[in-house]
DNA sequence: TCTGGCACTATATTGAAAAGAGTGCTAATC
DNA sequence: GATTAGCACTCTTTTCAATATAGTGCCAGA
């Protein structure tokens, strides 16, 4: 992976900028004709030379043009985080702070979200929703139910209400199920989940005989709850149309990468993959260790509040010849102005819950 | 529309049952080898002959063989309703009563459904989940929550537990939204959530100057309730690689496709448009109104528990060629089964609130 | 009414020739 | 020494004709 002059550089950007449009291979006289470089097609033909010989470069044959490879755009992403220029127009700013700012509930925005960046950049969006596991609890209320079972609300601090049926047994009754909830409150306040889960495990060594089946159950539903919150976050996908546009994708890797949109565990294991790192990360092609994703580019940060007790990812999939400027600054962005909204908490979301039920 | 000779439909029903496996237009000699016809390729061409005559054959040029039309299609599917042959082996009604009766929640139900029918088609699945708007509520339930905010919990009959976020002045004492969270309950429960409505706007006609400004917000969380059940329903799509396995669904057709898939008010259009009528419905190609899934079939069935007041849809969308039989009695079996099991409630839904909360 | 035979027709396949696009190299130029 | 023009070379794409293939339609005979 030689360093590349400034001329090869500048050369390599043009091709892949003009091979980004077309989709086929350009040869040294078109990009002399398109490129504002001034030089020959011949000159071109020698720095075109060069940088097929440092595998930047491929031509499928000896009478075409020569393509950008996985590495050649990879080399051109790589130096894509110094520019600084502005692809952004103001009204795609406002149009981002729009949806993000919207009296609509958390799930709409990303649903928004998603569906703006798939378009702004022709591919498809990925967004997954802010995972609430590591926040910590607000609030805890029960209902009783029929048949031993309790409806428990759980309230995390940024509002976010989600709720479970519990079992417990029918012998304990609803005083005891009130002392010892208000226990819980007590003890799991202002903890986030997993850290709750290991208090209440102390809990129920200590007293062991007093409220054990009711722990055990509570224990169980903590479990459950963070499990269930790995798995259910929502991920939204959008655009995923745009992809048939690419007559280079072909149907094999269209079928693919619909299998890991469709199955909520590939699609996690693509966005886990993909949030590592600080800011925008950009992966080409084989970056992404996902096999059906290897034909594709991710462009993703992640995004949440400053202590990073809410997180989640943004990204746009597309082909190795997307419009990286245009995707790097748009996902940048949006994931600013998001971090900035659930930090400010102006988010519309619920208020904490407060003593006493109506 | 010409009735079909015995032996011409025949001809036509193994014609499709040919096409189907393979796709490709089937000769006189093909079909007189697969067929167990007791016929000449001479003889079958004379049938042929007559077939494309009436437009449920159509050859795309001289030297080809006879494709079925969407007509030929049509008909055959028609002529399958009397078929009563029994392609559903032990193992498959096992596995979806298995799926049925697990111990999950619905959505889980529905997904799995959903897949399963998708990989024994090979198409994609199609589940709705039930709507319970039109079911009876059995209880509503009130948190106070801080900000003039309330905490709506609502279960109905069945068990489905719902809840949103209401206004309240915070003029209003805890004590009065007690007492006419009470009367409403009493209004309210046991209806359905329509009549609901109209009930809490006839109330508010009534007693105009006391609760009133509570009422109008309870009417407004009503309104924006059953509208986003209507909405909102759970669609679930499984599947959808199936279809790039067929090569004459050519690209456009499946960006389209996938374009509904996408948009989940195209896809509650075209289940809409699906799921009328009693039993299992075929529409072959332009039957469905819906342009992005007029070179499709659908093969979907309703179903939900006897009075009606619980309803979903479910079914398969596919190439025209699709397995019609296999799916009709795949659709069918797993409606009856799915209805079954609302009708008798036995699935794990949340049981009905109890007075008192925790 | 069914069937074998045969002429007919349109696509699919093959091969050769010409056209087109782009390269690499060399020699001349600035 | 870098740049450029020129030209031979290579490989694909297009074109065209010839042949093979697959299936039809229809007629004549059983």
């Amino acid at each position: 992976m030689k360093e590349l002059s400034e001329r090869s550089l500048t050369v390599l950007n043009d091709i892949v900028d003009i091979y980004t449009e077309t989709g086929l291979p350009v040869g040294s006289k078109a990009l002399c004709e398109k490129s504002n470089l001034s030089l020959s097609p011949a000159s071109l033909r020698n720095v075109m030379a060069d940088l097929e010989k440092n595998g930047y470069l491929a031509s499928p044959h000896t009478s075409a043009g020569r393509a950008p490879t996985e590495e050649g755009f990879r080399y051109y992403a790589k130096s894509l985080v110094a520019v600084e220029e502005d692809f952004l127009s103001d009204e795609i700013r406002k149009e981002i702070e729009k949806r993000i700012q919207e009296d609509t509930p958390l799930k709409e925005k990303i649903d928004s979200l998603s569906s703006f960046i798939s378009d702004m950049t022709s591919c498809t969006g990925v967004v997954t929703a802010p995972r609430f596991d590591m926040e910590t609890l607000e609030q805890l209320e029960f209902l009783r139910l029929s048949d031993g079972r309790v409806l428990a609300v759980l309230v995390t601090r940024s509002g976010e209400v989600e709720n479970r049926i519990i079992h417990v047994p029918d012998h304990i009754s609803v005083d005891k199920l009130n002392e010892s909830s208000k226990h819980l409150k007590d003890v799991v306040a202002g903890k986030t989940l997993s850290d709750a889960r290991v208090l209440m495990m102390q809990e129920l060594m200590e007293k062991k005989h007093e409220v054990d089946n009711m722990m055990k159950e509570m224990i169980e539903v903590a479990d459950e709850w963070s499990d269930s919150t790995d798995t259910d976050t929502a991920l939204v996908v959008a655009g995923t149309q745009n992809l048939f546009q690419y007559p280079e994708i072909v149907r094999d890797q269209l079928k693919g990468l619909f299998k890991v949109f469709e199955e909520k565990r590939l699609l996690m294991a693509l966005m886990n993959e993909v949030q590592k790192g600080e800011g925008v990360q950009i992966f080409v092609g084989a970056d992404c260790k996902l096999e059906e994703a290897s034909n594709f580019s991710v462009v993703s940060t992640s995004y949440g509040n400053q202590d990073k007790t809410i997180v989640g990812t943004l990204g746009v999939v597309g082909p190795m010849r997307m419009n990286y400027k245009k995707a790097v600054q748009l996902i940048d962005y949006t994931g600013k102005v998001l971090s900035r909204a659930l930090e400010s908490k102006d988010l519309e979301v619920a208020p904490e819950l407060q003593k006493g039920s109506v």
